[in-house]
Order: C-alpha cells, then structure tokens, then sequence
DNA sequence: GTAGGGTTAG
C-alpha cells in the first residue's frame, strides 16, 4: 500500500487549477504525437515498460495524452509508485489522468487511498463514478458501491451494468433483479450479467428463461449457458447448447472441456480439446486440470511440459494437483520453481501444509509471505482465515485482520463471513461478536455462523439472542440456522425451549425437519436424561437412524451411566461404520466406568480383529506466532521437564482444592496409580500447563485438542482455573469449553 | 490513454 501522504503531496500539487476533461497541454496535437501516443500504449501493453520509456524520453513535445499512456501502461504493469511520481509530474492533468490513477489505487493499493484521491478530484466523470462503483463492487461493498451509484449525476450503460454485476457478483440476484425491473434500456452486457447471477447460483431455469427472452444473444450469452449446465453437471444440456451455438470462440470450447473435465468425463475432455479449432492456455489448463483431478500427474506433467505458454494458473494446477494427490514435497518444489506466485499459489500451499497438518509449515510459509510483502487478494484472506480457523492459529488470524483492514477490504459477505469463522473457531469470542457487529453485509451464513459459533462454545443464551435479531431482520432462518439454534439449547440444557423450536419451526419458518435435526434433539433429550423420550423420537422419525444419532445416544449412555442402551447403541454404529474408532473408544469408557474389565478387553481384541486403529490423541496451541503440539504421556517438548515439573506441582495443588482424579476415564484397566500417571500426562494437560507457563496473565490460554476432552482433564481444569486465575478455552473435537473460576462454560454438559 | 458481461487454478 502506499503511504498516504504521497497521495496527499501529489494531489495537492494539483488542486490550486482545476483541470478540465479531454484538456490537452499543447492545445492542438499533431499527428506526429498521436503516432507516438500509441507506439507507447503498444510496448505497455505487451508489458515492454522499457521500450515505452525511450520513446517516452525521446519526444519533442508531450501531450497530456502522452502522459496519460505512460501513467496507465505503469498502473497496469503493476508500477504503482512511478505511475504516482509521473502523474505529480503531468504539467496539465485531465481527468483522464486522475481516472488512471484513480483505477490504479482501487485496483492494487487501496480503497482507502482511491477513496481519498476520488475526494480530492476538481472535476469528475461517469468514469470516474464507474470506477468507484466497479472497485467497491469487487472488494465486496455493495452498499458503498450503491452509494456511488447514486451519487453519480449521470449514469451511463457502464454504471447500470456496474451496479447490476455489483449486486450479481456478491450473490445478490435479487436486488439485482429488482435494479434490472426497474428500467428497460438494457443492453446485451446487462442480460448476460444478469443471466451470471442466476448460473452462479446454480438457478438455471431462470437463466434458461432470461436467455429465451433476451432481445439478442451474442457468443457471451451462449458461453454463460453452456458453461452454466457443465458447472451444473448436467453435460447433455451444456453439449446440447454447444451444438446449437451459431458462433463460437475459445470460452465455448474451453467450457466444455472444462466441464467434462470436472464430471469425470475424461475421454470427452480429451476429445473436444483435440478437436479445438485454437486453443488458449485456459484451454491447456481445463485439459491439465482434468488429469490432476483425476489424481493422474504424470500425464498431467507430460501435458505441462508441451504447453506452448504457461500461465500462472497453470503452475498453480500443477501445485494444486500435487498437494492434493498427498506429494506436498513436489507441491513444494513447483511453488518455489514457479516464475510469478500469485495469492493462488501462496494460498494453495499454505492450505496443502494446512490440510496436511503441517501447521508449522504453515505458519512459516504465512510469515513468509508477510516478508514477501505478497499481496493478499480477498480470496486469499478467505481461504488463509479458514485454514486458520482449522489450526486454530489465532495470532495468524488477527494479523490476516489487521492486513485485511490497512488493505480497505470491507467486511463483505466471503471475508467477513470467513473472519467470523475464525474468531469462533480459535475461541474469541468477543472479536467475533465485533466483526459480526462491523459486517455491512450480512446473509444467512453470516447468522447462522453467529449462531452455531455460540453454541459450539455453550454460549446458549447468546446464541438465541443472535437468533431473535436475525427473526427481527428480512433474512429469513433456514434449516442450518435451525440446527444452530436446537444446538445451542442441547449444548446448554435448555431442553424446553428446544423441543418448543423443534415442534414449532415448521410453522414459523417453513424448515422442515432434517437427520440433522433428529440429531440435535436425540442429543438434547438424551444429554437430559431423557433416554426413553430420545429413543421414542428415533423410532417415529420418517428416516432410519444414522451413525451419528446412534452417536448421540451412545454419549448420552455415557453421561447417564446406561450401559446397556450404551451396548445397543454401539453394535448398530459398529454395523453402520465398522471404522469408526471413536466409538470403540466411547463405548470401552462406559465399560470402563462400571468396571466392566472384561468387556474393556473385548472391545481392544474387537479392534485389533477388525483393524481398527485408536487415533492417537494430541494437543496443540499457538505461542507467539509458532505451533506447539503435545501427545500424550511421551513429551519430546524440548520444555518437558519444566512442564511435567509445574504439572506435578499443580496437581498437588488442585488435590488440596479438593480435585479427585476420575481414575474411572481411562480406557485401560491398570492399576489405579498408573491410571492416574497417565491421565496427570494427557496431551491437553501437558498443553495447558505450557500455556500458564507461557502466555502472559490476563490473556486466555487456547488450547485445541483432536478428540474430545477426557473427563479427568475436564475436571481437573475447572480447579486449574481457579487456582491459577486463568481463562482456559478448549476446543476439542464436539464443543467448545471455557474454564472460568472453576466452572465450564459447557456446564458439565458435554 | 480511464470504467461494464462469459473460460482455468483456491
């Protein structure tokens, strides 16, 4: 970004003479100049900066025109700082020029500095209104674009068309619709655009019905059609609309291809890129992407290497292609071997280690990217909060939030939405709330996200709060949101109010029923107790049971000590999915907690018979910007024995608080004193005990674990954050859990 | 010489 008080020293030079539009310096150009002006725009173009600077230093006399070129062929070869340094140096500038550079910041520094530049402007145009439009549009602000819309003194085709993409492009078809209705002077870009909206949407009846009835139908509305049925799945539609296109061009072809590609239709791919009367290397790309998706690289890499061009897209194939296919090392060695990097690339590879679990990876690569002063694209910070949602690398999602706001991205629907993702997923609460708050525009992810998020950390009452300001809103609850909210009363124990939305959302909301809300509710009644009622609930309900209602009432067995339903539930998930070893695990601690020894024995030799592994447990939390994982019992922290030392010592502590270990957690049947060494080593305490040891007072310590909190630890950090005065969040594998003062946030009631 | 629609990669 640039400083802005360039910005401001440039401007000022200019301001004490308004500049009139279409002014040029000299008054009256000669053909000579005009020759010159587009030799320059001709070398820009094709990206010769050099070229264009001799000719540049080489003439006569300028025109404001040729200063014009020269500020727009830097803007575009992404030289920023010249463009600014010339654009101070224009003797007469014209609102041609401020229009450059106007474009120049929205599109590659900021909205805050075009912001202040379209401010400063003496005179302004229908451009110079466009380019705000079109630029607010493709950071996500839509109302801010509609602000400009209707400031504009005059509107023209390309501010209509702006404002019908800006709507179209952040998935608001409707509004656009209604801006469509709203006057008849549309040209054949507008129905095109309109038509997008619906495709993206995946609404191809009303796409199909707009290109019935549009007046003329150029290559672009064929290629929107056939591309729209490919992206669909539906290949004979999309073939159909192909054959019948009375012109075609590359796009056409490339959609085809592309669409077989991504159906699965290899031969088909190959077929229509071999007859492809010119091909593009989008086109290369579709066909190389089809080998990589079909997990195939080596002929992916035989078709890499005969491109007659590639593209940064292409490389990123590849790396995509690579990383998908488990070969992070070759994903690596394309990402640092690649020509350009775009925030494709980084993003691609920072979500490989991210997947991959390789957060330390991860991390390096992201602050590497902070040094490479990378340009994060609003893409890029969607994904890159989501994979620090995933890791729960919070540090790296509040700076992402810090660059995400210096970068002027508003808080639109994909980021916004993303960052709140974050901020609930890493467990802050109160920056997730804030976002939520600062959201220009917000859709039904973004409440149902709210929603959920409160309730996956217990916070039940919030939760229905958030769900009756969405009820006061026009965004209208959906099932999703519905889930949330029965989540929300399950994870809190409001069972009442729970079983009144459950019965009641059909006919308040149109939501009817789901498995997913089946589940919350046999979750709901069983974590009350309520066995019979949850059971009752699962033989009248129009589906078989699944997995995870068995799930739900095999936890609740737990809770309730009920082995024998606890049994049954168990035999039906292990006939459902023999490899779920979660549930051996479940089912061996509520043997475990009776004292069923013999029954523990049977389920490990169960396991071991059907090759089920016990995923092993681990624990991880972020410290100063860098990822610590623990597993249990064998520390190789290089701080053990400063952790198993501080461990002992505060175990001492929070048994004189009155803390009893549950030696009746463990899945192994030992004796009674090495259950208990090994339940003081589980990987969350060990991590718990690094976080009191590291993290300064007065700030939380995040802790994130793979499975679900065993009970011994879940006890023992209630007293931990008494004694300690800490504030611990976990997020294991189900819930969120706040320790405060001695109490859960889950209330005993996971 | 500035602004608007359709194709690839996440």
């Amino acid at each position: 970004m640039l400083p802005s008080r360039h910005l401001r020293a440039a401007v000022r030079q200019r301001s004490h003479r308004p500049p009139a539009a279409g002014e040029a310096f000299s008054g009256k150009l000669d053909a000579d100049v005009i020759r010159r002006n587009k030799a320059i725009t001709v070398h820009m173009r094709a990206g010769r900066v050099g070229e264009a600077e001799r000719l540049f230093d080489a003439m006569p006399s300028r025109s404001t025109s040729t200063y014009n070129a020269m500020l727009a062929g830097y803007a575009s070869n992404g030289r920023l700082p010249v463009a600014l340094s010339l654009f101070r140096s224009i003797p007469r500038p014209d609102t041609f020029s401020y229009n450059t550079l106007l474009h120049a910041l929205a599109v590659s520094s900021s909205l805050t500095d075009a912001r202040s530049l379209f401010d400063q402007m003496p005179v302004k145009d229908s451009v110079t209104y466009n380019v705000m439009i079109s630029s607010h549009a493709n950071h996500g602000l839509v109302s801010l674009a509609r602000k400009y819309f209707d400031l504009a003194p005059e509107k023209d085709a390309v501010s209509w068309n702006g404002m019908l993409a800006a709507y179209v492009r952040n998935g608001r078809v409707q509004e656009a619709r209604e801006l469509f209705n709203s006057r008849t002077e549309w040209d054949a870009i507008s129905w095109n655009a309109l038509m997008a909206g619906y495709v993206q949407l995946g609404r191809m009846a009303e796409a199909q019905e707009l290109f019935d009835r549009m007046p003329q139908r150029d290559v672009v509305s064929w290629n929107t059609m056939v591309s729209g049925y490919a992206r669909g799945g539906d290949m004979v539609e999309a073939r159909r609309m192909f054959d019948m296109a009375p012109v075609r061009d590359v796009f056409t072809w490339t959609a085809v291809v592309s669409g077989y590609a991504q159906n699965g239709m290899l031969e088909d791919a190959r077929m229509v890129f071999d007859a492809m009367p010119e091909r593009n290397p989008v086109s290369w790309n579709a066909m190389v992407a089809a080998y990589v998706q079909r997990r195939m690289m080596e002929k992916a890499k035989e078709l890499f290497d005969i491109m007659p061009c590639r593209n940064v897209a292409s490389w990123n194939t590849m790396l995509t292609g690579y990383a998908q296919a488990g070969m992070l090392d070759e994903a690596r060695a394309v990402f640092d071997m690649m020509p350009q990097k775009d925030a494709v690339s980084w993003a691609a590879m920072l979500a490989a280690y991210a997947q991959g679990g390789f957060s330390e990876e991860t991390l390096q690569l992201f602050i590497k990217m902070g040094r490479c002063g990378e340009w994060v694209n609003r893409s890029a910070f969607a994904c890159l909060l989501s994979t620090c949602a995933d890791i729960a690398a919070l540090e790296c999602g509040m700076q992402l939030h810090g660059r995400l706001i210096k970068a002027g991205y508003g808080l639109g629907r994909f980021v916004g939405n993303a960052l709140l993702a974050m901020y609930f997923k890493c467990g802050n609460m109160e920056d997730a709330r804030n976002a939520f708050e600062q959201m220009e525009d917000r859709d039904a992810v973004s409440w149902n996200t709210v929603i959920a998020g409160y309730a996956r950390h217990g916070f039940g009452k919030e939760a229905l709060e958030v769900f009756d300001m969405m009820r006061a809103t026009s965004t209208k609850p959906d099932d999703i949101t519905l889930v949330g909210v029965l989540a929300a009363c399950s994870h809190s124990g409001l069972v009442e109010k729970g079983i009144s939305y459950f019965y009641s959302m059909h006919r308040d909301f149109g939501v009817t029923a789901k498995p997913e809300h089946y589940t919350c509710m046999i979750d709901l009644l069983g974590r009350a107790g309520r066995l019979d009622e949850a059971q009752g609930l699962m033989k009248d309900m129009p589906f078989e049971p699944d997995a995870t209602m068995w799930g739900a009432l095999l936890g609740a067995s737990r809770i309730h000590r009920n082995s024998e339903l606890g049994k049954s539930a168990a035999e039906k998930i292990f006939e459902l999915e023999p490899e779920n070893a979660g549930m051996y695990v479940l089912l061996s601690n509520i043997y475990a907690s009776s004292g069923k020894w013999r029954d523990v024995g049977k389920m490990r030799v169960m396991m071991e018979d059907r090759g089920v592994k016990k995923v092993p447990g681990f624990s991880w939390m972020e410290v100063q910007n860098k990822v610590h994982t623990f597993s249990v019992g064998d520390c190789v922290h290089p701080e053990k024995e400063k952790i198993y030392a501080f461990l002992e010592d505060l175990d001492m502590r929070i048994k004189k608080a009155g803390y009893v270990s549950a030696t009746e957690m463990v899945l192994h049947d030992v004796e009674d004193e090495e259950k208990e060494h090994m339940l003081k080593y589980h990987s969350e305490k060990l991590a718990v005990a690094y976080g009191i040891l590291n993290i300064p007072v007065g700030r939380p310590i995040r802790v994130i674990k793979n499975l679900r909190v065993c009970g011994d630890c879940h006890n023992a950090f209630k007293y931990i954050s008494a004694i300690e005065g800490r504030l611990i969040i976990l997020r294991d594998s189900n819930r969120f859990h706040h320790f405060r003062d001695g109490s859960c946030s889950c209330g005993d009631y996971w």
